[in-house]
Order: C-alpha cells, then structure tokens, then sequence
DNA sequence: ATTAGCACTATCAGCTGATGAGTGCTAATA
DNA sequence: TATTAGCACTCATCAGCTGATAGTGCTAAT
C-alpha cells in the first residue's frame, strides 16, 4: 500500500490565468483552513471572473488532480500535488522579519551553559514554539564526531568514569568498570596518551583502530598499551543510537491548525519509536538547503497527513544533525521555510563558534 | 477560590451496611467508570437488598457527602470524601503479583550505562507504562548531593570543563571560561586540592564554604589557593532547579480512563511549568511511605480532578526525591498503590547499591 | 469564451418524540 | 419498624425530520 513517492511531479504546463485560481485556493486554504469555493474566490481573488467561470477553471483543476471535494456540496481544498506545485513555482525565498530574526538569534544565544545538548533542546523548543507545530531535532551522530578530549577518572577500585569531549563542543560520561584497580596516576598517562594518539580523529575511525591493534601480536604490548587499548575500547564505546529531541506535541493536539488531521494518535505513537523517526529525519537526498516532504510523500505513513520541512545543521566542516518541523499540508509555507531555514543556519553558526574557540 | 484543603477527614461513624454500599458504588464506579445504579448495584452486591432498600441508603450517603450526581436520572459517582474513606479505611496494603514485582525490577534492572539519570527515565516511563497514567520523578537535589569526585579538564585557553560527580552516581558536567590560561597539572593540583578539603561534604554546604573563604583576607593567599576557590566557586555553582522527568502525558489524552476529565489541556499546560510541579511533588509531610492526593485535596487548581500517588526514594541515608503518578480519581487504588510503593523501594535500593559501590 | 439560472446535494443546527435508566415518594408488607 | 413494591417523574440520549446554507454541475443565453 506504502509505495515511495519520491517527489510529486509539477511539470504539467498550466496557463496563466489558472496558475492564478490555483494559488488563490491554495492560499485561501491556508489561511482559513477551511474549503474554499467559487463564489468567495471570486470577490478574493478580484480578477473579474464570476463564481460560474472559476467553477469550470476549478472543474479542470480537479481533473488535472490538483483539488479535490471532501464532499459534493463543499468548496475545494488543495491536493498534495498542489502544494508541490506552490512550493515549486510560487513560494519565493522570501526574507524573515528583522524582529522575528533577532527573536531567533537572542533565543539561540541565551542558555549559560554552552553545551551542545542545551543548544539543540532549546532551539528545539523555540522553533515548536515559532511554528505552533512539532519540531524534531537530531543530535550530531557521535560516530562522526571528532575526539577534542578523552579523560578517566577513578571513582573507586571497580568504577572508573570515561569523559569524552567532542570538538564540537558534546561531553559524554559513561562509567565503565574496572577489572583491576588502577591508580589515577595510571589513568593520567593512559589518557594523555590516548589523547596524543587520537587527537583530531573521528571516533568512528579510533574505534576501527583499537579493534586494529587489539588483534596485533599481544605480545608486544607493554602495560600502559595494553591498558590503554583495554579502556579505549571500552571508553568509546559509546552508545551508536544519536539523540533525539521532539518538542511541541501538545500542538498536535491542541492547536487549531492540526485538526483536519485524521490521526494524530498515530503520529504521536510514531514518535516514542525514535529511531524511526531519526532515520526519516536524517535521510537526505540533496546535501544542503530546505527539503521538503509534502503528504504522501513521505515514507511513513503515519505522516502522510503532514508537511515535512527540515533543514540540515553543520560546523565548519561537516553535517551534523538535522532540524525540522512537522505541521499541516496546510502550513503557511511562505513562513515556515525561512524560519526553518533560518534556524538552521543559526544553528550552525553557534555550533561553529562554539568549536572554533579549541586552541 | 483554591483555599487549600489538608485533607477531608472520614471520622464520622457509619454503619457497616452502608460502608458495605459504599463501598461497592466506589469499586462499581472503579471497574466501569460509569455513576451506577441501585439495580444494578442491587444485583452485584449479592447482599439481598432491594434496589428501594438501596436507594434510601445512597440517599443518606449523598446526605452525607459521599456521593453525588451528574444529572437527576443518572446513577451516582462517588465525591472525592469517599475516595479519602475508601483509601483510608478500606484498601488495605495487599501485595503485588509477583509476576508484576518481577516485571518492575528487571526494567529497573536493565539500561547499560549505570547513571541516575538513566535510571530515573526509565523508572518513570516503567511506571508510565504499568499505570497507563502520568508519571513524574524528581532527581535528586545537587544542593544536597554530597560530593564524590570534582575534576578539571582543560579544553583550550579559555575553556575548563568540570566534571562534578556525587556520591549517589549523578555525573554533572560544565564548561567554565577561564581568566587566565592554567595549565593541566595545575588544574589537577586544584582538583586534588578541592578533593581533600570537600570529600563526602554536601554542596550546599561546599558552596557556603567557598563563600565564607573568600571574604577572608586575601592577602593570606598563595596562588594555588586562590585560584582553587575561585575555580571552586564556579565549579559548583550548579544550576539549582532540580530535574523533572514526565512520562506518560499521552495517555492523558488517548487512555479512556481519563475521559472524564474537564480540562487535560490545564493539566498539560502545567506540566510546563515544571518548577511549579516540582514544588508540588517535592512538598511532603509525613517521611516515608505512600502519600495520596485526591481531588480537591491537591493545592493546584488543574490537579483537583485527580488523584496524586507518589513515593519518596532515598539511599542509605537522605530522601533523594520522589516518584509519582497522576490519574483520575476514581483509579484503580487497590493496584496502583502497591506499585508505586514497590517500584520507590527499588529505586532506592538500585541507588543505594550504586552509591555504596564507592571505596 | 463567459455568464446567468436552475436543479441538485451534503452539512449543520434545531426541533421532535420515543426510549431507558435512574430517582423519590408513598403505601403495603413481614 | 425496617423493607419493599409500585408508580410518577426527570433527564440524557438518540434517531429522524426540518429548513437554511453553501457549494456544485449542467444548460442555455449572451
């Protein structure tokens, strides 16, 4: 039943004047959130055509599969394909407001504590806030991350703790135990020398080496090697499964704009299985920009109701995460690209800051 | 409006026939969440009552307060006075299967990395789950955490992380700006330093301390001290508000349990304000055992629908925090308090071994 | 090519009467 | 005297009907 839309095709060529009728529907459906019909199209449009004429233009733009009727005596709403069409052709990338881009800035900046998860929870939260929608977020997959700072410290004779700093800014603490009881001294010169050996890796490629040198000829490990190689292992280990921050789901409830949404008991379930969703969010065809999902055209069918519009976050060098919000097909695109966007990219710019000031 | 009520005392005598209908309207309402009926309760009761007989006693119990009705021609709910009677004099301590004991331990069991805060997330969404409720837990109060372990790690010039471990297992971590740049060996002189002097001391009282040595005269100072309680005073300037974890807010919505219910959106509004809850969850009279609020008996407004079931956990020796769940008032007492009792003790005795696992 | 006119249709709010579950009261009963 | 049967009464709910409304499609006139 779920076959994969990849992306809604608009190529069809569609004269001028039901370009026009089109858009008008389609803004006049986001706006009122209610089906739009020929009569109050005509005096909002103000292009001189009576009711009766946008009814035949409309009767082919049902045809052409760009409107469809809830029921016989009702006005029209926009099909998916008509929102393609209008992401397509009509929204221009048009320019935030100075207020509404300080307001993302100033959020984004507060927070004391500079560390990235703080950063992604409150941008998170801001831009459910901003939308009135759900708003996803992915954290920088630690596998990718690069190793700024390894660290043991002894808590007793069996538990040692594992600080891990990534340059970008993330500390991960894990407790690991211990098999025999090693002196912090020990452990100083373990992590200084893995901190030598790896510095400026990633952790997906020290992994691969530790495993490395742990079949080489045991014999030739000293002490210190072979402990070091023991904790590392063990040290970054870290768990593979990126965070996921989901904020703003009371809206799916109890905001207005959700609800001709058929089930958002069913989106609401979809989100407790996180991987699900991180795998949706951080698949991506194009390398940068806006993408967007339109209905059917997302894989999960849970979401075939929504708009998807996500944004990809990065320090100077590398992607990291993913950011986007989940709202009606409905959704004044014209706003909620560029404060997706926008987010994004201020998103990316802290976290480039924050990891540019290493030595 | 909110005036606050202590709680309804149930002093007065009542003959044991009556308490024997009460008691059957009060489970009837349980089981079927719907008002019943002196028929129907005639029939279920098996005591040989006529349903005539049944409504001269509902009428007196009504008289009394413990009963009321939506509308004349319904049957009749019990008022929150008579869910305070049923818990105080009917439900009495029963134990849980053990098939259930067994299910709570191994969640609690369970969840690699041996962290409070894990443990906390998983206990909360655990009893989430078994109730089909609102849970909510309260971390453990950094303010009377007692110190394990403080360490300095120097990230660059002008950044320090400090990594602040307490004796119950919570790991907290913090970048702090440097004034000047310190080198690693003397950031660990500074650690060991604050190590020997803070050992097993609470923050709180850390905190005051480094307070009191500043206001000392300086001049007696040599570098390291100095900048020991300068680093010391930052270090533990932990943010004070207390973690919150909530679990459960779906079911708020979807469980049908909680369909009598005016305003879910209230209750979920205040969830929000999470200082506000904590108050409210941490806000404890009696030490130990099983505290219940219900309906009125609850000092916020959007909670008087419900019941509240909560638990305090501890270690060894402190209260650390409390756990409890949220649902409606006509909840199933005679289940629900035993788990929320059980699964407290087992949190505390999961942190106990934690901690005592130190030297 | 456009429009006016008309028949058609679905939804919605409001009203109706029937039904049923429940009560309270009173008088009969054990 | 406590219990019960009987009866009148009260509401909430539901199905079915109503007219109003807002939309459509089609056809014939412009």
């Amino acid at each position: 039943m779920s076959k994969t839309v990849q992306r809604l095709e608009t190529k069809e060529s569609i004269d001028e004047r039901t370009q026009q009728v089109l858009r008008g529907i389609i803004e006049g459906y986001i706006t009122s959130n209610e089906p739009v019909g020929s009569r109050s199209l005509s005096k909002s449009l103000e292009m001189g055509l009576s009711p009766a004429t946008i009814r035949n233009i409309m009767s082919d733009l049902s045809d052409m599969g760009f409107l469809m009727q809830l029921h016989t005596s009702a006005g029209r709403i926009p099909t998916d394909k008509a929102y393609r069409f209008y992401v397509d052709q009509v929204v221009v990338a048009n320019q935030l407001t100075r207020k509404l881009q300080k307001r993302i800035q100033e959020a984004t900046q507060e927070g004391g504590t500079n560390q990235v998860e703080d950063l992604l929870i409150s941008t998170t939260r801001l831009l459910a806030g901003l939308t009135q929608f759900v708003c996803l977020t992915s954290s920088p997959r630690v596998e990718t991350s690069i190793l700024r700072r390894i660290e043991f410290i002894r808590l007793s004779s069996q538990q040692i703790l594992v600080v891990l700093v990534t340059r970008n800014g993330q500390v991960r603490n894990k407790i690991i135990a211990a098999t025999e009881d090693l002196s912090q001294d020990f452990l100083n010169t373990v992590s200084s020398f893995l901190n030598d050996q790896f510095h400026n890796r990633n952790l997906h490629e020290i992994r691969q080496q530790i495993l490395e040198s742990m079949v080489e000829d045991k014999e030739r490990y000293d002490r210190l090697l072979a402990q070091a190689v023991r904790l590392g292992k063990k040290a970054f280990e870290v768990e593979d499964a990126p965070e996921l921050y989901i904020e703003g789901q009371h809206n799916l409830i109890f905001s207005e704009r959700f609800r001709n949404l058929n089930s958002s008991r069913g989106l609401m379930d979809a989100f407790e299985h996180k991987s699900m969703i991180m795998n949706l969010l951080d698949s991506t065809v194009e390398a940068d920009g806006i993408q967007i999902f339109i209905g059917i055209e997302n894989e999960l069918e849970s979401l075939q109701d929504c708009t998807m519009v996500k944004a990809q976050y990065s320090d100077q060098s590398n992607v990291l995460g993913t950011i986007g919000v989940i709202g009606p097909t409905n959704m004044d695109y014209q706003t909620v690209i560029p404060v997706v966007d926008f987010t994004a990219r201020i998103l990316s710019q802290t976290i480039t800051q924050q990891s540019s000031s290493c030595d």
